[in-house]
RNA sequence: GCGCCUGUAGUGAAGGGGUUAUCACCUGAGGUUUCCAACCUCAUGUCCCGGGUUCAAAUCCCGGCGGGCGCACCA
């Protein structure tokens, strides 16, 4: 599968060609972080565009953009702190590396909060064995936490503050804020595109774990009990899943996504849903479609927030390489939060179809009576009295109040009556479901698929057969030859075709025609439009078509058309 | 983090204590050329970084950084 040479051709391409380079290179370069280059980052971009359209499409879901910056506490009722400031430790035989504290979970009451010496002092001294090997030594336990920390402010007066290891805390950050502007009714969205950081042990396999990513995640927010309606009946595209893998038992079945819902194994529709608009959007940046996998978490390795999730895998050079991750998040994110910011806002208003009306028999209290004889204590006696579940048989009764003492209740202080309430609805935590995208793997997939290593008249010729929609430049203008102003005329039309919106064309003039051809295959330009000197007498240019290498010749008021309402491909 | 391998122009490679480090492609300038990496002339550009050994280090040794693979980790 993995083919070292194929890699090492196309990392070199990349890098020639200016697509991906490493970091810092001048100053040996730092693993982990790379640089798109002056065609990577036009691809980049044009992916993020496609991927921000594909979501927004619809009107449910918005794009908002946060600080990368994340003060502490909102990561730590995340849980990012607190997962990642675990003590590892590692087996100095085997180097199987653990969590200290499940190491010493049956010798110390609750080795969470234990600091990394008493730790080592409880593996050593109870001589723990190492779950893999049997050893008993220890590395010194050490914090192991994946986020960048940094402070906010100067001094005394700073604050603890982290790199954002993803980007979803925005989307909750500002979930009140898209509550109003969706005119509070679920269900939405909002999505962003950002960097996102996490401190990698050891980087590899080129861009495929970095130290520094370009996500884009879109949470989506819904009432758990009326989930929204979503029809993907019309998907009938065979895609494979791997359900609920076993132990090492990975069996793809290959089903359309409308016969998954109703066989079961694609048990939440809106998950269902967003797996169905994964698989489109990945097909329209050109992932092969025999190249796309769903496969469903086991417990284990879920994430500790997530109670469903399914990653769609993408066949490379490096074999399944996760791309998206697709988790029912529930309200863990939402509720975290309320708990840890006493904020009031992060909920959602559920009105009843009918409203329900309550009924509750009270002891309504007299309070002309009760007030003058508990006199301070009355304000006590009358919660205690509104907080009673359940009413005494018989009066009077020993009532017990908040400060700890009882008082006698008699029948002349209440009056036992039924109230009833009229209850239009309740407010609930919303549940959230998270597509997460890892922009960079996608791009590299979408590389990897897009080259082909060809032979031309017994040469190697190589292409990026990128789709249109994300190629780094719609055409480039080639003069057949610097001079008779065919020059002048290229740099004339490309100059027109560059202040269409939304159109971006190349111009190169260097070398030999078919050597300009080939560079612009390389990196994957769909069009070329050569000038040459019947351009110059009758207005027309020929237009060449990447993937094959035909040309028509065309007249360029009519190309510019067909240029500005994007079917080129119609002239063929 | 650990272990093994590895680092020479933009790319791919050769060389392996001793003149000015070699080759191909690429790139740039000029010429030539009426559509697919053509040709001619000229030019730019390289031993990852830091120590050590040596009269002399790109070459040997040590460390760092980068890359590959395996183990471990991977929200």
């Amino acid at each position: 599968m993995t083919d070292e040479k194929r890699i090492e051709r196309l990392s070199a391409m990349l890098k020639r060609r200016g697509i991906i380079l490493p970091a810092f290179e001048i100053y040996g370069g730092v693993s982990g972080l790379i640089d798109y280059g002056p065609v990577g980052a036009s691809i980049k971009r044009k992916v993020i565009q496609n991927w921000i359209e594909h979501w927004t499409i619809n009107g449910d879901i918005v794009e908002i953009d946060s600080p990368t910056i994340t003060p502490e506490p909102v990561l730590i009722a995340s849980g990012h702190v607190g997962e990642f400031n675990d003590l590892m430790t590692q087996c100095e035989k085997c180097s199987s590396a653990f969590r200290a504290d499940q190491l010493a979970e049956n010798y110390h009451p609750n080795p969470d909060i234990l600091g990394a010496e008493e730790i080592d002092h409880i593996l050593d001294s109870n001589e723990i064995e190492c779950p893999n090997c049997g050893e008993k030594k220890w590395t010194p336990a050490r914090p192991m936490n994946l986020m960048f920390g940094t402070k906010i402010g100067a001094m005394k007066a700073s604050r603890q503050a982290y790199m954002r290891p993803e980007t979803a805390q925005g989307m909750f950050m500002l979930y009140p804020s898209l509550y109003r502007h969706f005119r509070q009714k679920l269900p939405f969205g909002a999505i962003q595109t950002g960097k996102g950081y996490r401190n990698e042990i050891s980087p590899r396999q080129g861009m495929i774990r970095l130290r520094e990513f370009n996500m884009a995640e879109l949470e989506y927010f819904i009432d758990p009990e009326n989930p929204p309606i979503t029809d993907i009946s019309m998907k009938k595209e065979k895609i494979s899943l791997i359900p609920d893998p076993k132990e090492n038992e990975h069996e793809v079945v290959s089903i359309s996504f409308s016969d998954a819902i109703s066989q079961g194994i694609l048990k939440d529709q809106t998950v269902a849903y967003f797996l169905s608009r994964t698989w489109d959007f990945l097909i329209s940046v050109g992932i092969k479609p025999s190249k796309i996998r769903f496969r469903q978490h086991e417990g284990t390795e879920m994430a500790h927030y997530a109670q469903d999730c399914w990653d769609c895998e993408i066949l490379g050079e490096h074999g399944w390489i996760e791309c998206v991750g697709i988790a029912n998040r529930t309200c863990h994110d939402l509720q975290s939060h309320e708990k840890y910011s006493n904020s009031n806002s992060l909920r959602a208003w559920r009105e009843f179809v009918e409203p329900k009306i309550e009924s509750k028999e009270v002891l309504a209290p007299k309070t002309s009576i009760l007030g003058p004889i508990f006199r301070a204590k009355a304000g006590l006696v009358l919660e205690a009295l509104s907080e009673l579940s359940e009413l005494p048989n018989q009066l009077p009764f020993d009532l017990l109040i908040k400060d700890g003492t009882k008082v006698e209740i008699t029948a002349e202080m209440v009056e036992r009556k039924t109230v009833r309430k009229n209850i239009a609805g309740e407010w609930f935590t919303p549940h959230v479901i998270e597509p997460a995208f890892g922009i960079d793997r996608i791009i590299w997939h979408i590389l990897d698929h897009a080259y082909e290593e060809t032979e031309k008249e017994g040469e190697k010729y190589n292409l990026l057969r990128l789709t249109e929609s994300v190629a780094p430049a719609d055409l480039i203008v080639l003069p057949l030859f610097e001079k008779d102003g065919m020059g002048d005329s290229a740099r004339e039309l490309n100059l027109q075709i560059n202040s269409m919106k939304g159109v971006t064309s190349l111009i190169d003039s260097s070398k030999s025609i078919g050597r300009r051809y080939a560079r612009a295959d390389e990196i994957g330009i769909p069009w070329a439009l050569t000038v040459d000197h019947t351009t110059l007498e009758e207005g027309t240019v020929t237009v060449r078509r990447r993937d094959d290498q035909k040309q028509v010749r065309c007249d360029i008021k009519e190309l510019l058309n067909h240029i500005n309402s994007g079917n080129v491909s119609s002239l063929f």
